[in-house]
DNA sequence: CGACCCTTTGAGGGCCGTCAAAGGGGGTGG
DNA sequence: CCACCCCCTTTGACGGCCCTCAAAGGGTCG
């Protein structure tokens, strides 16, 4: 099941002015002096190979980044091991900036795929906002976004009951795929997260995930089989879940 | 039990130069070009009855908002009437700003008491940023804090136990009271929150919320009885909890 | 005094968690 | 090339936490 990998992305060559991420439709286009300024805010590139954690539970994090490629998720653990996972990151998501605001960070981002990152240095910030309020604006439209996810995803684990919660995450990976090319016609060919992290996403038991998760199969609403993952009723799940999302408008990329 | 109500706050008259909530040490200083540039931005107040909304769900505001007094929270209804209270607002929130780069609203704010607002033209925002980078990033700070509050509560929707779930939110709850001086000595004098906030809140049922309620007042961690709510045991209440924090810094006050 | 809202308590049931163990696929080492 | 192991998935059994239903208690307001 692990067998089947995505094809490599196109490595970051450490030039944000021949970015491809810059390129896609899902983000706003950007002028030549906003790319200069994020070269020059931008330290460089990491990557974190599959499991690994890019930021630290209770550890500050001297960086910000910026996810180029491969799929990440944001957690907090309680202090008996009791993980939630916050939200996914996926190419084009920003992150580290909460705790840039707090004394300690408190929360790890964890690399369920090979990542790719842009690095940023805390530091700099403050003086990329005074000289591009324009992406200063920007990395605020990114922060309000990520808190609009972490906000549905408390009311699916406050509200919603086992199989609408199941629903509702699936068509939301999905989605959130389709937006950056990971996924097209239904079908998410490099599905990367085991029933684990489904079940620490939305707040219920692996055991119960897992049977949540065949009864809707059964149902015909989706297909999880090895890392391939096709929602085949997008209208049940919507129904189901609750979860109706229009698509959403082209995103800063910082 | 509705009876008593908190001292009425000295009014807001207008001008941002006297506004005596920057005076608290809860918030930064500011300059006074930035107070001035904060004067521009804003447009007015706003009075907000108890139990009324300051936002629509589903509608988009055409403002943004200060909490300059009063109780309020961020909700979301699902399409049958269940309800999950995103976060709680106390003077010096900033609110309004997620809707900002979404196609709709998403989530309503209900006053929880009668609420003294500042108004901000939401297209004035872009200008505001433009004019002082430096209140820009105040505001990027202020919505990761928010979204700070969003994790812990959907950790606590998500993988707490009931009397944990209660045992968070009262300390949760003081602890944003007393920052901002509306409770003191472990006591909050005026808490205007009934049973169903807590229970919407923190994703149990109201029954279950008040046998939780009841049980740790047995215990002897709290007492909440009227609209007085005391912290007895906050050591008790952190440990069961699994809810630890360090105070918090002064934050910005738009 | 009656209506209404919120709180409180009890009864019963179902959803979901925990425990346990088998199945299956891939990787590793012999 | 095969055997073994490990990780993840799957299924069953059982119990308990929490939800729903129901109704009484208490305070406030008209």
């Amino acid at each position: 099941m692990q067998a089947s990998s995505p094809p490599t992305p196109a490595g970051c060559d450490g030039a944000c002015a021949t970015c491809d991420l810059h390129e896609r439709d899902a983000f706003l286009p950007l002028s030549d002096a906003e790319r200069d300024a994020i070269a020059v805010f931008r330290s460089g590139s990491r990557e974190v190979a599959a499991g690994r954690l890019i930021i630290e539970e209770h550890r500050r994090s001297p960086n910000l980044y910026t996810l180029y490629s491969g799929w990440a998720f944001r957690f907090k653990t309680l202090s008996d091991g009791r993980r939630q996972i916050l939200n996914f990151l996926l190419p084009g998501d920003f992150m580290g900036l909460q705790d840039e605001f707090a004394e300690g960070t408190t929360y790890g981002v964890e690399a369920a795929t090979d990542c790719t990152l842009c690095v940023f240095p805390r530091d700099r910030l403050w003086d990329f906002f005074n000289r591009q309020p324009k992406l200063g604006y920007a990395i605020t439209w990114l922060a309000a976004n990520e808190e609009k996810a972490v906000d549905d995803n408390l009311v699916t684990a406050g509200r919603r009951a086992a199989a609408e919660r199941v629903a509702m995450v699936l068509l939301h990976l999905y989605r959130r795929a389709e937006r950056v090319g990971l996924a097209a016609d239904g079908r998410v060919p490099f599905f990367p997260f085991q029933q684990q992290h489904i079940a620490d996403a939305v707040g219920l038991s692996l055991v119960h995930t897992n049977k949540t998760l065949r009864k809707l199969q059964r149902l015909g609403l989706h297909r999880l089989e090895g890392n391939v993952l096709e929602i085949l009723e997008p209208h049940a799940l919507e129904q189901l879940g609750d979860y109706f999302e229009r698509p959403q408008r082209p995103t800063p990329l910082i």
